[in-house]
DNA sequence: TTCGTCTCGATTTTT
DNA sequence: TCGAGACGAA
């Protein structure tokens, strides 16, 4: 029992705790995955058999990590137990019971650009307006409405939202989202949201089936619960049912997915669906100074709604947090690099021990030339996968195609690459035939005469008999023998190896490198079935997986806050802290949305052990023009006490307690100052708008979904005024306003900043 | 069918 | 600014 002296007591009992519901709130860097690994140890101990434990986690990295972790307590026994994503473990149900519900057990796993290719050819298909129609937007709607388990026959009865889809001019979303469904059916393709969708209709539709995995799951543990969306919540509450041995683990404040589906009620509600649930609370937080959890906590209160609790820190007190502010991006780069080489001299740090944070991808390039220009190393994580490179997903089709020809995506990849002549027109014909009379794809290919006349059919048809001979290749060949021949006879080698240039050489490498990752898994002595299809079946589950990533590394880490999560570096600057960029500009709109941002800020502080650098621009590119910032209202929200400004904030007032508040007041009066007298510099379209009207103290812009003509409001500029008008349709309303200082204006609500009085 | 030019749109993204 | 997809000409 060693493992456990080393654990506190919350952590300890909640390790101990090994029936019935169990939630585990973990505050920040409180031993989180501690505890869940020793938690399984101890279960495993107690003589649970591996077998009958399921852990289900966000990422692969988190399931491979904690295995491991796992199996240096119990050793390997660890091997057994059912650890994985949600998506990887239920993908592996699903393949053993696909046939019940109409799926083939080698059903392929599209991906986003599958699922938004299929999308956008619906909606051409149905000669829809792409722009009303756009395929991100038709994607977001078709998988919220999966994540809620909403299917398509149920969406398209459902008045509430037919309703709402007219009201926004999108009528035809349901016969999209049906039209989608049956394609990837007849594909034989689930998509991501399918994976979780068809187990819920698996579960629901087959007793037997449910009953089989409520007995072999006797103990459940789910990670970052707070993550989790209404599909994910079904599946774990059926599983538990019967043996209720059901423990969570998550904390509130960081979560950080809402945007994507996941719902914070499940764990703000666990209590509700498990009255006799015992939790644990993890309050201690290891990671970070006093002055971080402290400053962390200032900013996370803010929130409303949460799970009560108080983190703490026992650590050091720690250095205050620095405030940097910065004329342009490049500056703010520069600024940080420098920090970066000097701290790193001064204390003795390594390059590893650094992170920059931000809002989004594409603040990394200022940073990147600035450290470049210092010689600093640096590793820049997130970006496209090695999976997600076109020649990867070209070679891959071809697998894909192999395995399950009715794959609609992935033939449309390859039927003409490389080229052979056959075009959008025979691939038309193809599609409409099989869907006129309802065949299944590769029926057209192999029958290609039947439906397509001259040249184009002999080209189709030898298209099919290659697939074909890839197939028998398939049958009897091992997974790189197979793999090998298809990279060669589908002419992918042959086309990149031609193609000389740097990118091309790249690619080609890359085509190398996927085929040496296939080789080391036919030489695996640890799995019995080595075929190119079970090597084929998680891989539209990896992503980023970090197949390149070498941890010794000694680089300065860049990343976006979002895949920061998780993760801890002793110095962490976030920059960019800016109205519209943190908070983004689009989470303005609603209560919910903006708390999401704030528990994105209260992830970023909280990354950081001992020192935290905080920034922000007064000025940045974006999108090829200059515009101008303000600080973000997170700063005004940080406890000052924690804070050490590098500047003197402009106050408007006394001069004393200058906060980012007067800061900012500060800011919009220099902008009004150079508005009366013009200087040469970049106009950019806000500046010379109006500035006439300072908004009254803490302005903040109201949700106006119930806006009505005659309501008074405030504008950020403009001043007060009152609805005259409402015109159009949500998202695109206008509103017609007469505002006090400048008359009648009119607006779209969904840009303007409107306070309601 | 193919290739070059044009236009639009643009957060975050564990799967 | 940058990239993907659409569109039009050869």
């Amino acid at each position: 029992m060693d493992y456990l002296a080393g654990l506190n007591p919350s952590q300890r009992s909640a390790v101990e705790q090994i029936k019935g519901p169990v939630m585990i709130v973990a505050g920040a860097g409180s031993g989180k995955t501690r505890v869940i690994t020793y938690r399984v140890a101890h279960l495993i101990r107690q003589g649970v058999d591996p077998f009958n434990i399921l852990v289900l986690t966000f990422t692969n990295k988190a399931a491979k990590e904690m295995r491991e972790r796992i199996m240096n307590v119990v050793g390997s026994e660890a091997k057994n137990i059912w650890m994985g994503t949600f998506h990887s473990v239920f993908s592996r149900i699903l393949r053993v019971e696909a046939e019940l519900i109409g799926y083939p057990k080698n059903f392929t796993i599209y991906d986003t650009d599958d699922t938004k290719s299929l999308i956008r050819a619906i909606i051409k298909e149905m000669n829809l307006d792409d722009k009303l129609y756009n395929a991100n937007h038709v994607y977001g709607r078709i998988s919220s409405a999966k994540n809620n388990l909403i299917s398509p026959q149920e969406y398209n009865k459902n008045e509430a939202i037919m309703a709402e889809d007219i009201a926004n001019g999108r009528g035809q979303l349901g016969q999209i989202y049906m039209t989608y469904a049956q394609r990837c059916y007849r594909a034989g393709a689930m998509d991501f949201d399918d994976l979780l969708f068809k187990t819920n209709v698996l579960l629901n539709k087959h007793p037997e089936v449910l009953h089989k995995y409520q007995h072999q799951f006797k103990y459940l543990m789910v990670d970052e619960y707070q993550d989790t969306n209404f599909s994910q919540y079904l599946i774990v509450k059926r599983l538990a049912a019967v043996n209720e041995n059901i423990c969570v683990v998550g904390d509130d404040a960081q979560s950080i997915y809402a945007f994507r589906g996941a719902n914070i009620q499940n764990i703000l509600n666990f209590q509700k669906d498990y009255p006799e649930v015992q939790v644990f609370k993890l309050e201690q937080n290891y990671r970070s100074t006093k002055m971080i959890v402290n400053a962390a906590n200032s900013v996370i209160e803010k929130n409303q709604n949460q799970l009560e609790k108080n983190v703490f820190s026992e650590n050091e007190d720690g250095e205050k947090i620095k405030v940097t502010r910065a004329f342009s991006d490049n500056e703010e780069g520069k600024t940080v690099a420098e920090a970066i080489t000097q701290e790193r001299s001064l204390k003795g740090l390594k390059y590893k021990d650094f992170a920059i944070l931000y809002r989004t991808n594409a603040q990394s390039r200022a940073m990147e030339e600035a450290l470049r220009k210092l010689n600093v190393p640096y590793k820049l994580y997130g970006g496209t996968s090695f999976y997600q490179r076109k020649e990867i997903k070209d070679l891959i089709a071809y697998f894909r195609l192999t395995f399950n020809p009715n794959d609609e995506e992935a033939l449309k990849r390859v039927i003409n690459y490389p080229r052979r002549g056959i075009g959008d027109t025979s691939l038309e014909k193809i599609l409409v035939a099989a869907d006129k009379q309802q065949y299944r794809l590769w029926d057209v290919v192999a029958n290609a005469q039947t439906f397509l006349d001259g040249r184009s059919a002999t080209a189709v048809g030898n298209f099919g008999l290659m697939i074909q001979s890839f197939q028998a290749v398939a049958r009897t060949g091992s997974a790189f023998d197979t793999a090998m021949h298809i990279a060669q006879h589908s002419g992918i080698l042959k086309d990149l190896y031609e193609d000389k240039s740097v990118e091309g050489l790249s690619r080609y490498e890359n085509i190398q490198e996927l085929l040496n990752g296939i080789k080391e898994f036919s030489e695996r002595e640890d799995i019995e079935e080595k075929g190119l299809d079970i090597f084929m079946q998680d891989i539209a589950l990896l992503t980023n997986d970090d197949k390149d990533k070498d941890p010794n590394a000694d680089t300065v880490s860049l990343m976006t806050i979002h895949s920061s999560k998780g993760l801890e570096f002793p110095v962490v600057f976030i920059v960019g802290l800016e109205e519209n960029l943190f908070p983004s500009q689009l989470s303005l709109n609603s209560r919910s949305e903006l708390e999401e941002e704030r528990r994105l800020f209260y992830v970023a502080v909280t990354r950081a052990e001992k020192k935290l650098h905080l920034s922000y621009a007064t000025s940045r590119y974006r999108w090829g023009t200059l515009n101008n910032c303000e600080p973000s209202r997170f700063l005004d929200e940080l406890n000052p006490a924690c804070l050490e400004l590098d500047f003197q904030p402009r106050s408007v007032s006394t001069g004393m307690d200058a906060g980012f508040q007067s800061e900012r007041i500060a800011w919009k009066q220099k902008e009004t100052d150079s508005y009366s007298k013009p200087k040469p510099k970049v106009v950019k379209t806000t500046s010379i708008l109006p500035k006439a009207h300072v908004p009254s103290e803490g302005f903040a812009p109201s949700d106006t979904a119930g806006l009505q003509v005659g309501m008074q409001v405030e504008h950020e500029r403009f001043g007060f005024g009152k609805v005259v008008n409402l015109e159009g349709n949500k998202p695109d309303i206008k509103a017609t306003i007469f505002f006090k200082e400048l008359g009648q204006k009119q607006l779209l609500l969904k840009f303007a900043k409107l306070r309601i009085v």
